[in-house]
DNA sequence: TCTTGATCCTCTAGTCACTAGAGATATTAG
DNA sequence: CTAATATCTCTAGTGACTAGAGGATCAAGA
């Protein structure tokens, strides 16, 4: 199969034009192949790694790490131990999420119950968020990742 | 009580400091009094507003739906049914957040299941992450939110 | 061959919700 | 009086893109 340009990668890996070439800024992915005319050459390899980063990205993974597990794919001799360490760290992570945001949820539906939609001045809404003390939750350990 | 400066109200309030400016900047806060040296004062009021912010925030409410509910609570004869719209309207995300997250999971975990720990070069997890049609869940359903 | 429209290029700036740092001034404790 | 701490404003950086300007190139039809 021939090379293809930026807009049929983009269309082959539903990753969009500019978030290819961001990919490339950031060393994801290798300089490319370029026409006479400077454009951007796809081969079939360079497709299989944008379909890696964006099933990695959906799947949560962040940049660094998709970046480290792309080094580990350069050398494929070596044990895939510490690819699994990485998706281990993420499935801790996201764990840690799901617990986080069921809290949440908890917290939320209680807010949401207590409301008889009254008037915003007797709001208990307003009331619980106002006052920390009324959250019987403690989610003082939630980090960036549960917001 | 007698006004406090920046310092203290971060203290009372667990929110750092330039994040106070921050919100102040963007208008969450209405402009502070300031002692004769130019420093920022926060009376009890302040402070409860800081907290409600730091509440809502933890609570997964972005700054507009922040600054809705601050401008619903400068007409408390108004209903607070818009407040309720607000807080529904953030549950039923966290759900989607939620269900999201529990694919995730799954996928993740059925992947970490699948390598052995052996040579990179057959490392399942690798190999999911190539070729998507060995997903079988569907998860281009989800949004920015989920990842 | 000319022209039109689609595609591509690079570069800069914007998003969100902060966070960090520079450099200057002011207050407080000893 | 001095030193340490606290505050001020302003700018720039974070992550992972996204949007737009302004210009070059390509493919297809007249």
């Amino acid at each position: 199969m021939a090379e293809v340009t930026i807009g049929m990668a983009s269309k082959l890996t539903e990753i969009k034009i500019p978030t290819i070439r961001y990919y490339e800024e950031i060393g994801l992915i290798s300089p490319r192949a370029r026409t006479e005319s400077n454009r951007r050459l796809y081969a079939e390899t360079d497709l299989s790694r944008l379909r890696f980063i964006r099933h990695a990205r959906e799947l949560g993974f962040d940049i660094e790490a998709i970046r480290a597990m792309i080094n580990l794919q350069a050398h494929p001799e070596k044990s895939c131990s510490e690819i699994d360490q990485i998706a281990n760290k993420h499935l801790a992570d996201v764990n840690r999420r799901i617990a986080g945001l069921q809290a949440l949820k908890r917290e939320l539906s209680r807010m949401i119950e207590g409301c008889n939609c009254g008037r915003i001045d007797e709001c208990r809404i307003i009331e619980v968020l106002q006052d920390h003390g009324q959250c019987k939750n403690d989610h003082s350990h939630m980090n960036e990742k549960f917001k």
